[in-house]
DNA sequence: ACCTACATATAGACAGCCTACATGTAGACT
DNA sequence: AGTCTACATGTAGGCTGTCTATATGTAGGT
């Protein structure tokens, strides 16, 4: 997965995982690996920061715990996450719709088809 | 449209209008605009540059021609740039099926779905 | 002692999209 | 003549978010 392509669009996959329940920056990572099959492997240095700066906006809280002899950052949406998640979630159907639009091959002659052609 | 999100995907955009003919900047930029139906309205300091990018790279050869007494610079695909384009593509398929199955509502639940609910 | 998994964090590199600006032609309108 | 819009290309510098690399530390297995 081209790392640029993430692009704009962690925001969403972090407040995403967060939807149903709060977890820490380690298993955020595992959600995002097993969600996607494999496909996404998200650096700690790129998950870390992310998650703080949405805190900081005010999308997610988070409380420390210690679990087993080790100390976790548990992170949840906010009432402005969650609204902020539903308009990630919209903004992805939109872009996901012009990008594939565009991207279709022979789009811009589909409307002046006339007979098929190969 | 964030501008953001865009990111790694303008490559895939310049070539796949670039794939039926040969079109100059500004050309392209309307192209744009027309496929994805007003929403992709990209500014001239993004696609110029990218699009030097693209030929420097090997996937666009240019020639200048002047057409009403104005100067264009015309951008074709080059065999390697057309194989690039199947490979943006495809990546483009894989990447929006991932994202868009971690960012689908309940998505981690519908495996365990026992009755219909909604 | 060493390794792996778990767990968080920061510094700095890197890349690409954007804003703003510079330059110039053609044609319409006043 | 002057002004405006559309057409057409280009660069400089800012911004920001993702990545690599590194640091720190616990727990448990061999």
């Amino acid at each position: 997965m081209n790392p640029d392509a993430l692009r704009g669009h962690m925001d969403a996959l972090l407040l995403s995982v967060l939807e149903r329940e709060p977890l820490h920056g380690y298993a955020i990572i595992e959600a995002l690996l097993e969600r996607s099959g494999g496909a996404l492997n998200v650096p700690t240095g790129t998950v870390y920061p992310a998650l703080r700066r949405l805190e900081r906006i005010g999308y997610l809280s988070s409380e420390w715990a210690t679990v087993g002899g080790r100390k976790r950052r548990t992170y949840r949406l906010t009432d402005s996450g969650r609204k902020r998640l539903e308009g990630e979630r919209s903004a992805w159907q939109e872009f996901a719709t012009v990008i594939g639009g565009v991207l279709r091959p022979e789009a811009a002659e589909v409307s002046s088809v006339r007979a098929a052609d190969g």
